[in-house]
DNA sequence: AACGAAACCAACCGCCAATCC
DNA sequence: GGGATTGGCGGTTGGTTTCGT
């Protein structure tokens, strides 16, 4: 009855990926791609478990992956979304194009809770830690216009130079539209259905050629760049005189 | 320079809803 | 119809790197 398990546990590899595995795995999806997790490992001569496969791929090695820290933008648009989605990670994970819920939820628990703890705001909650209701940033309902300053402060150390953005007041409830979720979800939506550019698709003809010498990941750190931080900025509307959405 | 602490993040674990047989 | 399995999710772990003293 039912389904054979996943794999055979006593004859499963763990830990860290090597660069032969990443490149047996792209490999094989890439040509074939994965109707069955549970017949990737074998058929890509991997011995791993048809989990740990999707997860490598999922997290790391899909060509539509963004790298690098979130952007400020980006940042703001997982507060929004945790303070009415909570710990849904890929819920909110969908609405960052090239972002991953396991990348969403690790700089959350690195970097915005303590953000939200410095300036006295309860991560879980999204409200002050103390009663006092006058902190600008202490609320993320949905009529109120929260700007990068309001929630990092104007000085914050968040570097945005890795990916060409520079620290700007984004208003998300500009236009008709005064809910910042409606607003995200509209300009995101046609952002899932981006194609890999061109220079993904040629470095695929050439990975068999290339792939010798390279470090594990050295290959795939060419490709992180598909343009898709201007394409995004694009999809908002940014205004670059105005410095914010139009 | 050396050491410990803190930060970071890839990977694993366990649970659960959906699906298969 | 019901047990077995898959795929997906959120939580957690542990190895590595960075920072501070």
């Amino acid at each position: 009855m039912g389904r054979q398990p996943c794999c055979d546990k006593l004859r499963v590899k763990k830990g860290p990926w090597t660069a032969e595995e990443d490149k047996k795995l792209v490999s094989f999806i890439l040509s074939n791609g994965h109707c069955c997790w549970r017949a990737v490992p074998k058929l890509a001569g991997l011995l791993r478990c048809g989990k740990s496969c999707r997860l490598r791929w999922t997290n790391y090695l899909r060509p539509d992956l963004k790298r690098g820290l979130l952007t400020d933008a980006e940042e703001q648009i997982v507060i929004n979304l945790h303070a009415r989605l909570g710990n849904r990670w890929s819920k909110i994970a969908s609405k960052l194009p090239g972002r991953t819920d396991n990348e969403i939820k690790n700089h959350w628990n690195t970097h915005i809770k303590k953000k939200l703890l410095r300036m006295g705001i309860d991560p879980i909650t999204h409200k002050p830690l103390t009663d006092d209701q006058s902190s600008p940033a202490a609320t993320t309902s949905s009529n109120s216009a929260i700007t990068i300053e309001e929630i990092f402060g104007s000085n914050h150390a968040s570097p945005p130079q890795e990916t060409g953005i520079n620290p700007v007041s984004i208003e998300l409830n500009s236009g008709t539209c005064q809910d910042p979720m409606v607003i995200e979800n509209c300009i995101l939506e046609d952002h899932h259905n981006s194609t890999f550019s061109d220079s993904y698709w040629s470095f695929l003809d050439g990975i068999e050629a290339n792939w010798e010498g390279l470090s594990s990941h050295e290959w795939l750190l060419d490709y992180q760049d598909f343009g898709l931080e201007d394409l995004e900025l694009e999809i908002l509307g940014f205004d670059h005189e105005e410095n914010k959405l139009s």
